[in-house]
DNA sequence: ATGTGATTTTAAGCAAATCTTAAGAAAACC
DNA sequence: GGTTTTCTTAAGATTTGCTTAAAATCACAT
């Protein structure tokens, strides 16, 4: 995972580009608006996050932002300010930022946002594993008990979805968002079908029994 | 956590009630602005939280959050409006909102707002622990002596409302507001019936005795 | 373009869990 | 002892989820 920090301060720089390559991040600082932002579009799509200081010589952090979107870059963005009226904030949201953190602030909770922006990424590259269950991310592949069960997008997307929250209830009105990308009125039972396909070809006719029904609420994968 | 929606139009106020519930909000609407207004003042300290819609009819959402504000109420208001003009945003923040989402948004979005608000009054662990019970309000999970005990939708509800109320009586109209959202005219032996149901699954066969029954008014999770 | 097979969605009947009602038994209160 | 309140139980109503099949859509090769 890459990390640039644009950070003006070199005492606050420092402190963040070492707290976070002990949590084995890459880290790259720029000190100044201009370079922190040729440094992120010249290498788009090479960092996976930037910490972005709003007060910088050159050029204002919302600014980098502005032109760092216009060029439909993806990237995370955390703004560090010490700003933080309810203007302030929600004018950097619409600007582009993911988030939004006021100094001072400690090392804990920075770490937390970033993993927030990055989860997903994080495991981008990888497997979600389960018990005798393991998914491949990046074949599309998912095993149970080392045998290929071959699934659909549609049921690879919400086992994916499951798994990633394993352990919590996902609503059902989580489900139709994240993995039918439905935002309203959702009157529609494919999560039942769906549900009931993934639990024929993962648990097959084993007695075992992968997706929990919470009656009213939704699904869970429980953890242990 | 209970959240008021003032919001005119059916389906969308529909839509953000159920998906609020799944997420065990205890919601409320209304559907013009002058009913929205008299509930929020009326229950002034009840709702954590207000959703507005900028456009109602009778009184605008703008002179909704004005009133308010004019009484000194200080619940986070979230409001929800098609405007989108940096002037629209800039006005309503100064008039006391305290957040702006523009439609359409998804849920999720909503949802992360709203526990932005919520933050802090929202206890941090979801739990809640009473002796050698546990109540899991992520996974829905209610364990005695780390032993799983299933509950229906009803049941959680309540043993929920009981515990959040620990050491205090709740009155047969208290729970049958909140629990049941009936709002008049109760006549209904229901919560016996779900006390009962409780009562069986927690305490079963041995002889503690969590739930206290204060005759003619409603019952108590002791303290200690 | 067109056809074919796979996937996704809709719809409907069925099954099961849950919720509500009601009524008699038990307990608490005077 | 009589009255009120709560407890308990069971049956009926309702809601919710499961299952299946058919219709619609999509993807891809011809």
């Amino acid at each position: 995972m890459r990390i640039l920090i644009i950070e003006d301060e070199p005492g606050i720089a420092l402190f963040l580009k070492e707290g976070l390559q002990e949590e084995s991040f890459a880290v790259d600082v720029a000190n100044d608006g201009p370079s922190g932002l040729e440094l992120a579009t010249v290498n788009d799509g090479e960092y996976d996050l930037i910490l972005l200081d709003w007060m910088l010589p050159g050029l204002s952090g919302i600014e980098v932002v502005r032109q760092l979107r216009k060029i439909s870059s993806q990237v995370p963005v955390i703004f560090l300010t010490a700003r933080d009226t309810v203007q302030d904030t929600v004018f950097a949201l619409e600007m582009g930022a993911n988030d939004f953190i006021k100094k001072p602030f400690s090392f804990e909770e920075l770490l937390a946002r970033v993993r927030v922006q990055l989860r997903g990424k994080q495991s981008e590259n990888s497997k979600i594993v389960h018990r005798n269950l393991v998914m491949d991310l990046n074949t599309h592949q998912v095993f149970v008990d080392s045998q290929d069960v071959s699934l659909t997008q549609k049921e690879f997307a919400l086992l994916e979805f499951l798994l990633r929250n394993k352990g919590k209830v996902c609503t059902r009105s989580r489900i139709i968002e994240h993995v039918w990308d439905i935002h309203f009125d959702y009157n529609t039972s494919v999560i039942d079908v769906y549900i009931n396909a993934l639990r024929k070809k993962i648990d097959g006719n084993t007695d075992t029994n992968l997706i929990t029904t919470i009656r009213g609420v939704g699904y869970i994968i429980k953890d242990e």
